[in-house]
DNA sequence: GTCAAATATTGACAACTCGTCAATTTCGGC
DNA sequence: GCCGAAATTGACGAGTTGTCAATATTTGAC
């Protein structure tokens, strides 16, 4: 019983390491150069003892994917229950989304990686529904954040612009971050700073919108700064 | 020499019948489902051959990309090249972006599954300066417009933002495309008809920026409609 | 029309990949 | 110390990419 629970202790410890693996083996030779044998080799464990706790590659790679995804909804999570007015909490989960990439670049990197390849379709149903769970309370959050500004009066919204204005966001950080990633013309084409041009967009999005306070009536650099600081120190608590 | 020009002709001819072969086989079994060898059967030559015209695997799917960038940027350009108020030109951008997903859609569908994989690093040089070369003229056209928005008093910038700008845009389509394709949540959610929340978020955005006329001055959907057929009736010609 | 040299094409091959499963080792309870 | 259950292994089958000696074709000179 003791014994049991050690072993299945000693199985956890395993899983993580091999995810640890995985992940720094395919931050290095990206997907294709992911092997299931190097991995074994580097873990010294067979190949066998992996595939006894995943069904496939595509769920490794899966595994890692949803423990990113945990990551992440912890920091949305934090941001969106900070203090101020609705559109400052808005803009602290796109604070947030920038700590993430900013502190968490393998997570960042893994994220990325993994939307390209399609991956799901062969993952584990369990592996899929845990995906789904994280993705859906991550919006949720955006969501939420929105329907407390138009519950405030500080923002004037139908039901379906509501999904409207947080897939808007999402597109808007999402392609941002897929394009830096990505891009080969990026930098000839002029934009040094991505990252700040992503944030600007971000307001301006919100400006038109009319969400208020508007971009011209406050100072959303400071809140983003004051957040930032916020964030990164409850973090370290 | 005329016969070295018909042998010339033949290998192009080849060229072409792999790419669509490739690019069916794409679409159907995903980048991991491409074989060389399925390719080389079915076009009745060897993978030697096959291997004359692409350095690798990577190589020849990034000539499909730069084959579809090439159809893309055609869009852009005759979008970009119609008449009427500078942010109705900048719709019409938008319109040809969504045209592009709906007319070609093996094209849009192989655009968006190259990004995923990394195959850049792979491919040569030669096929590598083709994709940045087509990718910046891509978006110079885009820049192009913004700049006659500025010209034409219907917008206030600075030279910084407009290239800001241009990667909003960017970046929301890139990411709404990228979100259909690839989420889990995303009808889970509630938002039901995504390519409407893009060119909704697209006017937004524009709004934020203000240019003008604004969308409460101006009919967008009206000139979407008009550009729609226009560009529709251009491409049957 | 002939023939040698240049060019194009081939497919067997090496070296790798994923996922399986019979055989082996380790472990837990008595 | 011993036995049955559970965990671990790595050789293996079937697949992949990319290479290259051997073969077939085309070319140009005579």
């Amino acid at each position: 019983m003791a014994t049991a629970s050690r072993k299945q202790r000693e199985i956890r410890q395993r899983e993580l390491l091999i995810l640890d693996t995985a992940r720094r083996m395919l931050l290095e030779k990206g997907y294709i150069g992911l092997s299931m044998d190097r991995i074994a080799a580097e873990i010294e464990y067979s190949k066998g003892t992996i595939y006894q706790h995943f069904t496939c590659k595509e769920d490794l790679v899966a595994a890692l994917a949803v423990q990113t995804m945990t990551v992440r909804r912890g920091m949305f999570e934090a941001a969106a229950s900070i203090s101020g007015r609705t559109r400052e909490r808005m803009t602290a989960v796109g604070v947030a989304d920038q700590l993430f990439a900013e502190i968490e670049p393998d997570h960042a990197r893994v994220e990325q990686l993994l939307k390209e390849v399609s991956i799901w379709d062969k993952a584990s149903a369990e592996r899929r529904n845990a995906a789904l769970s994280y993705e859906t309370s991550c919006m949720s959050v955006v969501a939420g954040v929105v329907r407390d500004g138009v519950a405030a009066g500080d923002l004037a919204m139908s039901d379906g612009e509501i999904e409207q204005l947080v897939f808007g966001l999402w597109s808007l950080a999402w392609g941002a971050r897929s394009i830096m990633a990505a891009s080969l013309a990026i930098e000839k084409f002029g934009i040094s700073e991505p990252e700040a041009a992503l944030t600007a967009n971000y307001q301006v999005l919100l400006d038109g919108y009319q969400w208020r306070p508007l971009s011209t009536e406050w100072d959303y650099v400071a809140t983003a700064e004051r957040i930032r600081d916020e964030l990164i120190r409850q973090r370290s608590t």
